[in-house]
RNA sequence: GGAGAGGUGGCAGAGUGGUCGAAUGCGGCGGUCUUGAAAACCGUUGACGGGUUAAACCGUCCGGGGGUUCGAAUCCCUCCCUCUCCGCCA
């Protein structure tokens, strides 16, 4: 959410940035709601105010054995038209909350212009393509061929979307999993946290996935209204929502692995052949809550840490900033890194790196405070680090041998247990 | 699933219709004392919103929502959450 006292007093600068994501503001429903708001809640208040006085003259009178019948009657009144105004502001104010949920975060000036991904900046590409001397078969000719990817049991079990996993393919995506908790433990200095995979609906809001993108979530059946997570941001990043948190123990960071549920609303046809675009993948997220001042260095060394994860696989991949009108609701800037893929020959989206500011933290009020200052607002940002079933497709793809067999990235052949290739027999 | 207890400021904990945004203790901050620190003592210390150049000032908030009342932390309804015991169970 951005800040409503921003909007009020700047609102053909907010406007015109927003016009960089492709979101036009309605300049005049939000002047005329506001100025109807001063007007109400000024009356209402002074309302209360006279309210609270009487009553308190009522206490005193009584107090004295007064007959207070008189002032009752005029008291009366007084808390019906106070009734009224404040319904009308209750209305008034949920309409400008809502409103104001639905504009998104305002881009950073080094965003670059444009529609869609065609538009989006290269800043710099790590490793050369991956140079075969055959024909690369994809990831699922590869999976197929080892009988350790089986789309159509997992089509049979659930639906399409969905997979099924065998053998030393099952063990290196988890392998993969392990690697890179490791990594951003060790190496980066991340705590890992554990959380719960169904979420209510104020953490959605809090992380900006309500109310506006409800169609991409799965919603679970109960008296309550829970989603299963669409990634690890939503859980991790509302640990500290409602919350105030002392100056000494940022910035926070957190890495998590968990499942992730996508309904893909809205993208059928859309990469329907292989592991790309699943309804459920697992994804190890890195979390940061920072002292607004370092967000935006904290941006870059987290997009780092998801680097050091595809450099030390050896993948090769290149790093893009996102431009205007392909930046996502509730971000100010996002880099994100694609990996090569041989089958596809293009680079294809691995990690989304992603700075908030006060976005998110101002839905979810997660504060921090010094010894002298009022609580303010931390700046939230967050990236894949990485998806780890695309991790898996670029390694089935980059790591192919002609007849099909898949050499073992060395980082990971201590996590596979001394395997150093997979074989169709395994 | 059954029975019971409870949710109050950063924490602990009092408060059962008015002078309560809320005693007290701890913690935090400022000071006295001290070469410095600790202890002791004194003072101070909630959040959010409106308003103002700044202040003054005003409003809201005692788990969430609704109700009763001139007036609600306190009474009623409802939902959520936590704890204890029993049952079941990875």
């Amino acid at each position: 959410m951005l800040d409503p006292k921003l909007l009020r007093s700047d609102l053909e600068n907010v406007s015109k940035d927003l016009q960089r994501k492709g979101f036009e503001l309605d300049h005049a429903l939000f002047s005329s709601l506001e100025e109807q708001r001063k007007t109400l809640q000024v009356e209402t208040q002074e309302l209360q105010s006279v309210r609270n006085q009487r009553s308190k003259e009522i206490g005193a009178a009584k107090g004295r054995g007064e007959d207070i019948s008189p002032l009752k009657a005029e008291m009366d009144e007084l808390a019906q038209t106070l009734k009224e105004k404040g319904q009308q502001l209750n209305e008034l104010q949920t309409r400008l909350q809502e409103w104001l949920m639905g504009i998104p975060n305002i881009p950073h000036e080094s965003v670059p212009p444009g529609k869609s991904e065609e538009d989006n900046r290269v800043e710099r590409t790590w490793g050369d393509p991956t140079q075969l001397d055959f024909e690369p078969k994809d990831h699922v000719e590869l999976g197929e061929g080892l009988q350790q990817i089986d789309f159509e049991t997992g089509a049979k079990i659930t639906g399409s979307r969905f997979v099924v996993l065998h053998s030393n393919i099952a063990r290196l995506h988890r392998a993969l999993i392990q690697f890179m908790l490791d990594m951003h433990t060790k190496a980066h200095g991340y705590t890992e946290v554990y959380v719960p995979f169904i979420v209510n609906s104020d953490s959605l809001h809090g992380t900006g996935q309500l109310p506006k993108f409800k169609e991409d979530l799965f919603r679970v059946e109960t008296d309550n209204e829970y989603y299963l997570i669409p990634t690890a941001e939503v859980p991790v990043t509302n640990i500290w929502r409602n919350e105030i948190v002392n100056i000494e123990k940022l910035p926070i960071k957190y890495v998590c692995h968990t499942p992730c549920f996508r309904s893909e609303a809205g993208s059928y046809g859309k990469d329907t052949r292989g592991l790309i675009r699943q309804h459920q993948f697992e994804k190890v997220e890195l979390v940061q809550l920072v002292h607004p001042d370092n967000s935006w260095q904290a941006l870059e060394e987290l997009t780092g840490h998801a680097e050091a994860v595809l450099q030390t696989l050896e993948l090769p991949y290149r790093l893009v900033t996102l431009c205007g009108g392909d930046l996502g609701f509730s971000a100010a800037k996002t880099y994100d890194l694609e990996v090569w893929l041989p089958a596809q020959n293009c680079y294809r989206e691995i990690s989304s790196c992603s700075n908030f500011l006060d976005f998110q933290a101002r839905r979810m009020k997660a504060r921090w405070k010094d010894k002298e200052s009022k609580p303010r607002l931390l700046h939230t940002l967050n990236g894949s680090g990485l998806a780890v079933g695309r991790t898996l497709v670029a390694i089935l793809e980059n790591y192919q041998n002609e007849d099909g067999t898949i050499r073992i990235p060395k980082a990971l052949v201590s996590y596979m247990g001394g395997v150093i290739e997979l074989k169709s027999a395994d």
